[in-house]
DNA sequence: ATAAGGCCCTGACCGC
DNA sequence: TGCGGTCAGGGCCTTA
């Protein structure tokens, strides 16, 4: 599942590939990756472009032409974007694929079909809705308090909730929740300050490191499995606390790690660690 | 305004 | 071995 740091990592890894790279022709295998403009209007005006300007914003990648658009793109559940020769075929459960001027093509492959295309003059208009970067300037402890203030739905679904903050999905959540002795379904408006405090100095440390191993590759299925731009697997899976980890050891007291549901998303914590009382 | 549930998708996995 | 049922889940939508 690509969260903050795997799609950091796609965007750090993808810039130097695409810098100044020309799109000499695009390819849409199904139209519905397209959510603006149409999927024929998105193939005519993108051809021509270069690439010139790289960022993230949440969990989107944002990737800057040398006219007034931006290509948005959004990985969702098993996106991935791959660079490869220009003379690969199409690979199943390709959607995209992008000719660049160097012989190379950028493809995108997603077996779920969750993940979208955005090309925009207007970027604010998508990203609209998104809260603060997690990393960024404003997201503080005291905007966090503020904003679970007077809440009753659990702490673990408004961590997944993007207007609240950016980037965060169900593994850094779970992990960010281990890391404060917060318990999932604590109802968020009942968390005390230093509560609080500790979830935001939690998401920090966890997605700083997670940036830094280059993101998560799990999964005993391809399906599942974030791969980098070039192939390789990234490294925070092996500092996973409790993220899929049910019945195992907690690292801190022993007790095996177990597994709820909160919104409609599987959770792990540690019971002992993660006491579901103030 | 908030909370909760459904939906989109398809491969992996499980039990028989 | 084959087959049907279930699960995974980000963001968006509807409902209460």
């Amino acid at each position: 599942m690509p969260e903050l740091p795997e799609v950091e990592t796609f965007i750090r890894e993808l810039a130097p590939e695409l810098n100044g790279r020309r799109i000499t022709r695009a390819r849409v295998f199904w139209p519905g990756v397209i959510a603006f403009p149409t999927d024929e209007e998105f193939v005519t005006a993108i051809a021509g472009a270069r690439f010139d300007r790289f960022e993230r914003r949440g969990k989107y990648m944002l990737f800057g032409l040398d006219d007034p658009r931006t290509l948005i793109v959004h990985l969702r559940m098993t996106g991935k974007l791959q660079l490869a020769p220009s003379s690969d075929p199409p690979a199943k459960h390709e959607h995209v694929i992008l000719d660049l001027d160097d012989e190379r093509s950028l493809h995108y492959q997603d077996p779920r079909k969750f993940g979208r295309f955005w090309l925009t003059p207007n970027p604010e208009a998508v990203l609209a809705k998104l809260g603060p970067e997690p990393l960024g300037p404003d997201f503080t402890p005291a905007y966090l308090i503020d904003k679970l203030a007077g809440r009753t739905a659990p702490i673990k679904a408004l961590l997944l909730d993007q207007r609240i903050v950016a980037g965060i999905g169900n593994i850094y959540a779970d992990e960010t929740l281990y890391r404060a002795h917060v318990h999932p379904s604590r109802s968020a408006g009942d968390l005390r300050a230093d509560e609080v405090e500790r979830l935001h100095a939690a998401a920090q440390d966890v997605l700083r490191v997670a940036i830094e191993r280059c993101g998560s590759s799990l999964g005993r299925s391809n399906l599942q499995n974030y791969i980098r731009p070039g192939g390789e697997q990234g490294g925070f899976q092996e500092e996973h606390n409790v993220f899929r980890k049910t019945g195992q050891p907690c690292p801190r007291c022993g007790h095996p790690i177990e597994r709820m549901v909160i919104a409609q998303r599987s959770s792990h914590y540690c019971p002992v660690c993660q006491p579901d009382t103030r």
